[in-house]
DNA sequence: ACAAAAGTGTTGAGAGTACACCCATGC
DNA sequence: GCATGGGTGTACTCTCAACACTTTTGT
């Protein structure tokens, strides 16, 4: 009662005990032909030798999606890439410190952009594997599984999967990237006809791959940031 | 930098101004043939005059969906609704006063489920209208039309049209609401088609509306807490 | 009998699926 | 030549939109 809303108008800050206000990061990327995600390693308690997201706490005077930038700026070296609110995680014993608030975002990142900077404590592991291990922070397993069916919903009617890639791709590579988002194979003619009119060819060719060359894409009206 | 996880572990409560978190909810009803929200009025800046979302603080040992309950409880009187989280709302001025984070919710109720208690100050309004109307407080009308998005898209693929009519209802019933929650008509034989292995009839009818009486349905497997 | 709303069967276009096949390169 | 992966055309299936039509009530 003491929260509620009514009594909003002689609210002091004072008065009450406030929450902290974290923001986490899922940075997805595509290494090796799997989903990997960015990941710190803690070495202080709670959870000493976990892996946790990165994450910061949210300053006073900038947005949400600020600090999710600055998390990935900080942690990762990394700035300009696909950025989305995931959900807000606020179970009061998340944080066996104190209560904390945690607004998630996942990211997506192609591998050449994801290379970590020397001296991060920051690295990628395969999104598959997080689910059974033992050894994550927080509820940041529960995060990792939401931004994971996330993507995989999305990539049936939207365009994120051009953010893990180059601007300029094969189509094998396209379809490739499809492929570990969905979990699962896809008949190359139909895909090929499904993304036709969404990328547009190059001139340009690959070479030296022990095989036919493939023509090089790029996406269709890429000044429109449709993902 | 301050704010960076890194610091986390020597993290003290006292050493960091803390932002107030709060949780707003969007809830809708069909009330005479058109989506409508509840809405409370404002009686003291700031916007005082305006109506905003009924909304609370975070409790210290609640979690954001025992909030978000807890604001309809006191604000409407209304339990066991179809509640989800929407999205999370940070602009540090969204609030003159001071920082405040808010976690917004949307809610679907049936008609009769939306009476309101006596001595109330919380009313319905047209939701379409909001967008229009100056006299909304906080960034509230960007809330609501965040709401009636995630609806109108989500309808196309879930069951949560039938949150929004009685557990027994008719074909002609059920084909407004989705008709009212995508803004345009429906094809009545195709609709039909459509949702009939969604729904299951009953023996009951309709009687005395002047015309040929309808069939009352009740939805298919009605254990499963789908949409 | 008529108006008005409930309810049903049929058709055609288009998307999606599966399959068959050809092409270019390195070895 | 042959193995390997890149690339394309076609035929079948199923969903879905559109239409035409019948049924049942109150007046």
């Amino acid at each position: 009662m003491a929260n509620d809303r009514a009594f909003l108008e002689s609210y002091d800050p004072a008065d009450y005990d406030r929450p902290s206000v974290a923001v986490d990061v899922v940075l997805f990327t595509i290494r090796e032909g799997t989903l990997q995600v960015l990941m710190t390693h803690r070495t202080e308690p709670p959870f000493a030798g976990c892996r946790a997201l990165p994450g910061v706490f949210v300053g006073m005077d900038e947005t949400l999606d600020e600090a999710a930038s600055r998390a990935l700026r900080t942690k990762g070296g990394l700035s300009h890439v696909y950025l989305e609110q995931l959900y807000t995680w606020g179970a009061p014993a998340r944080d066996p410190r104190m209560r904390v608030i945690s607004v998630s975002y996942y990211a997506l990142v192609p591998e050449r952009a994801a290379m970590l900077p020397e001296g991060t404590d920051a690295a990628f592991y395969p999104a598959d594997s997080v689910a059974a291990a033992g050894d994550i922070a927080f509820d940041h397993a529960e995060i990792i599984a939401c931004g994971r069916e996330r993507i995989r919903t999305k990539v049936l009617w939207s365009d994120i999967a051009f953010s893990l890639l180059e601007e300029e791709f094969t189509l094998p590579q396209l379809q490739s990237v499809y492929e570990i988002l969905l979990g699962q194979k896809l008949y190359k003619a139909n895909f090929r006809k499904k993304l036709a009119d969404r990328i547009e060819p190059t001139d340009k060719m690959t070479s030296g791959d022990a095989h036919r060359p493939s023509r090089i894409y790029r996406r269709r009206g890429d000044k429109e940031e449709k993902a």
